[in-house]
DNA sequence: TGTTTTTCTTAAAGCAATATAAAGTTACGA
DNA sequence: TCGTAACTTTATATTGCTTTAAGAAAAACA
């Protein structure tokens, strides 16, 4: 599971934070300063680091653009605490280190929405890394596919299936698995929904990537 | 070249600082009351308005709050003449937009130079606007939107939406978190409340900025 | 080769999300 | 306090994604 740093002046904040992650089964550490933060980050290595933006000594955006000048924590993902009402604008600026932002009061579902989200694109993303040397990029944000400089939309379910099959290339998903992945164990729908999903990609991005396995399901080539 | 307009309530001064402006080749109107004188600038839409702060009838801050509101005069620069000593009246001067200030009495070399010296900026700052491509200014202190010289007045909400999608570009918003960033975790709104003002949006900036990702939520682009 | 199984293709129905218009509220300034 | 602008809600239309269905094709098997 996901190792979380929470970087926060107020002991009250920290608690309550850190009770909810470590319920949701996350690894916390906590710490009430900016330059102790920034220590514990060095050895911790967290995946996520929420960090409060407004701190009485040391300021939270000097803090972030100093955590994003380590290599160690180049895939650490920085979620700023700010209090609502304040700049967006401001706040895109600083947005320059920072991934995400929650703000305050913090609510304990929200956060462990935003968190998962926030480690799950942190996940994608570093299957994109891999992916890219194939000039194949999933990109999860800004909701879109590019292969060789071309930019495909997609609508939801081709892309769930596609990013399913992508991230991991060359093994084979079998039917169930899929439809439990992208469709949920919940909701029930046909095994042919999947061949034609798989149809739709082909015509989008070409019939050379995604590949039958008869009698099993498919799988993601490059 | 550029056009001044001269509100104070002393014609000597009056006199004075039209003649030296005229001399330097300015194009200059008079005018010896506060809301006259916001009458003509609606008309005569000037580059500077120079404007006494003290004046008997309209207070001369008054009146430049009042400039500051009409979004025909957003370019107009608005510089304070006070008299010499009076601290606070800068003070309150700058709060209330205006962008210089020149003290009583006035040398014409001086005046001459402040003039310059703002038209100049602001020919600076047209340009800017001209050359950046992505002319999309989002300006939080007044609340006004920018886009290739045209100017916008939004409403509160719709300038925290469009503030929100265009402070990451390409980036997808999800429903959700456009609900929580814009409308609070607390309130609680209907869905469709984004949609309308997505539409409101587009009504007034043109359908090509802001893109619906079905099922997931909103982006913009450029 | 004929039969069976599985997948592919296509069109169309079904459905969910979004767009739009209009009416109802609320907030705010003159 | 009235009138206007902003905001929200509601209802309906529309879009376009998803799913189903059914016949064709391909592969597997005997």
């Amino acid at each position: 599971m996901s190792r979380i740093l929470i970087i926060d002046d107020e002991q009250d904040i920290l608690d309550i934070l850190k009770y909810n992650l470590v319920k949701e089964g996350f690894e916390v550490e906590a710490c009430n300063n900016g330059l102790k933060g920034i220590e514990i980050a060095k050895k911790y290595l967290p995946d996520v680091i929420i960090l409060d933006v407004m701190m009485p000594e040391t300021d939270g955006i000097e803090v972030c653009e100093t955590l994003r000048k380590l290599p160690e924590l180049i895939h650490t993902r920085i979620c700023f605490l700010t209090a609502r009402g304040e700049d967006y604008s401001q706040i895109a600026g600083l947005d320059a280190g920072a991934d995400d932002y929650i703000t305050k009061p913090v609510k304990p579902r929200v956060l462990i929405s935003r968190i998962n989200a926030i480690t799950r694109r942190n996940e994608f993303n570093k299957q994109e890394q891999a992916e890219s040397k194939n000039a194949f990029i999933i990109n999860r944000e800004r909701y879109i596919v590019e292969k060789n400089g071309e930019t495909f939309h997609l609508p939801k379910k081709e892309f769930e299936l596609l990013a399913l099959l992508a991230s991991r290339p060359d093994i084979v998903f079998e039917r169930d698995v899929i439809l439990e992945k992208v469709w949920g164990t919940d909701i029930v729908v046909g095994d042919r929904t999947i061949d034609v999903h798989v149809r739709k990609l082909r015509e989008k991005l070409g019939d050379n990537h995604i590949k039958t396995v008869k009698g099993i399901g498919y799988k993601f080539e490059y």
